[in-house]
DNA sequence: GTCGTCC
DNA sequence: GGACGACAACGCAGA
DNA sequence: TCTGCG
């Protein structure tokens, strides 16, 4: 039967999906340390940070990965460094005892990359360091590789190797039923130099690109586009998931107006998800701009999506991470059907190209900076990075006003019309996806387009010279293992829009 | 891709 | 057992 | 208030 509760027990995450996750080990300046209980009475975690110019900046706490000889040992080499002030820069939050040292002496920490609030996730300690000069630890992480995913990847690449059409894959500790895998999802298109594209290569792409994906779907409400016919067959959206589904799914339930009524939505928030979802034929994934997750930036915002239109509207559902530009060619190509939306094509790009260099000089000005990507079918998102205090509302406002700004310096070439046909010959900016509820195709999604493209992040001087095209399923995975995420760090790069707020009131 | 319904 | 439909749905803009 | 829109 269906799962009634079928709500995410952080707890319980399988190891296997832990496994997903990059692992660094790195440096780390010791400033204090705390009492802890029992055995742990002596030393319960250490404080850590690293020098950047002359300000100690706190990184995390670590109480992980000690024994009784290295518990020992580093309480005796800290006790002769005590003093009485804290020497951070910051004011750590402290929850024991706490003893501040000279910061003298350097550890050496396995962690599991950077919470949004520029703390350590996961950390261990692994040992100290006695040949390094506490002054030369600087913030230099190696950068995240995802060598421990990697074999987690290329388990599901082997199993993938088969002849059969079907099969039950392991993913870590769980299984995930696949079907039809050499159904062509997209037919071969030789005027795009695209050889046929099954569902056996659907899966492979989205194991290889998932420690990429995964953290742009992470919380996220999902709609799915799903095509298990292919690109040519019947397609459909869905946004809820009424059937039997496994236990790793997980969802959360949101408040609907208008039927009365509470949905649950999908959260795509680990490996076999993803794959179980490509299984039933979602080649794309659009999410929310917003997250069913608080974090540093959302002091007062609830987790209560469900009970009511105002708990909803009070949550921190409601306020997006970023202001969204969806720059939108209204440039046919001139072999449209009548009605039909335009189709891609290099004059169309070539202007809305412009357009977004256009955009990041305006929003530049005002101190903003944006990040840039292909949709994979025809436009550009540029987005905002925003810290959550700004809701849907706002966002939208800000989207409006910078838009018409735009569209009155460059009436010929942007339009912010609501009706279709007079958008013709222009780029479309869409400030009403900054909605609750709206969604977009998520970087590194395929689209259902002959060619099977991906919506691409890229730096602006990629932007430069780039087509849609040129990022595939058939490529992207190279391309990323080559350039890393160039939208790693969306969320760590929160900016503020008090200035342009304030412009905007009468 | 799968389920429920109708014949 | 085969055919067929469902699988979204909401608030904003403009008239 | 109705309709088109994504
Ligand atoms: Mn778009
Ligand atoms: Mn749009």
């Amino acid at each position: 039967g269906k799962r009634k509760n079928s709500t995410y027990e952080a707890g319980k995450r399988s190891t296997a999906w832990l496994k997903v996750k990059a692992t660094n080990s790195a440096d780390f300046v010791i400033g204090g340390y705390t009492k802890g209980k029992g055995a742990r009475a002596p030393l319960g975690a250490l404080l850590l940070g690293y020098w950047q110019g002359n300000k100690l900046r706190y990184a995390s706490h670590v109480g992980s990965g000690f024994d009784d000889r290295s518990i020992k040992r580093t309480k005796a080499l800290l006790e002769p460094l005590q003093r009485k002030t804290n020497p951070f820069a910051e004011e750590p939050e402290l929850n024991a005892p706490t003893s501040w040292v000279e910061p003298k002496l350097v550890a050496e920490v396995q962690f599991q990359g950077w919470t949004d609030d520029h703390h350590l996730r996961a950390p261990v300690f692994l040992r100290l360091r006695d040949d390094i000069d506490a002054k030369e630890v600087r913030h230099k992480v190696e950068k995240e590789k995802p060598s421990r995913s990697l074999s987690e990847v290329e388990q599901i690449l082997d199993q993938l190797k088969t002849d059969r059409a079907a099969l039950t894959l392991a993913v870590g500790a769980h299984q995930v039923r696949l079907t039809h895998l050499d159904r062509v999802y997209w037919p071969a298109d030789p005027a795009l130099k695209q050889p046929a594209l099954t569902k056996r290569d659907l899966l492979r792409y989205f194991a290889q690109v998932s420690p990429f994906i995964l953290p742009h779907l992470a919380d996220r409400p999902l709609t799915m586009i799903r095509m298990p016919d292919g690109i040519h067959g019947q397609r459909f959206f869905q946004k809820h998931w009424e059937q039997e589904r496994p236990d790793f799914v997980q969802t959360i339930t949101v408040f609907s107006a208008h039927k009365d009524e509470q949905h649950a939505y999908l959260l795509c928030n680990n490996l076999p998800t993803l794959l179980w979802l490509a299984q039933s034929g979602t080649l794309e994934f659009h999410v929310w701009h917003s997250r069913a997750k608080p974090g540093p930036d959302t002091a007062g915002k609830g987790t209560d999506y469900a009970s009511s239109l105002a708990a909803l509207e009070s949550s921190v559902l409601n306020y997006p991470d970023y202001v969204v530009f969806d720059i939108d060619p209204y440039i046919y190509s001139g072999k449209e059907a009548p009605g039909a939306e335009p189709e891609l094509n290099t004059v169309a790009f070539e202007k809305a190209k412009e357009v977004a260099f256009w955009l990041r000089e305006l929003l530049q000005g005002m101190s903003l900076e944006p990040i840039v990507k292909t949709s994979g079918k025809t436009g550009l998102h540029v987005f905002v990075p925003i810290r959550r205090t700004l809701d849907f509302d706002a966002a939208r406002q800000v989207s409006e006003i910078v838009g018409r700004h735009l569209m009155r310096r460059h009436p010929k070439d942007i339009t912010l019309e609501w009706s279709v046909p007079k958008r013709t010959g222009k780029i479309f900016m869409d400030y009403n996806m900054n909605v609750r509820g709206k969604t977009l195709n998520v970087a590194y999604s395929p689209r259902g387009a002959p060619g099977a493209p991906v919506s691409m992040p890229l730096t602006w001087e990629e932007l430069a010279n780039a087509h849609p095209l040129d990022f595939r399923l058939a490529n992207a995975a190279e391309r990323l293992a080559r350039t890393g995420d160039r939208w790693g760090d969306v969320l760590k790069r929160k900016q503020s829009l008090e200035k342009v707020l304030e412009r905007a009131k009468p």
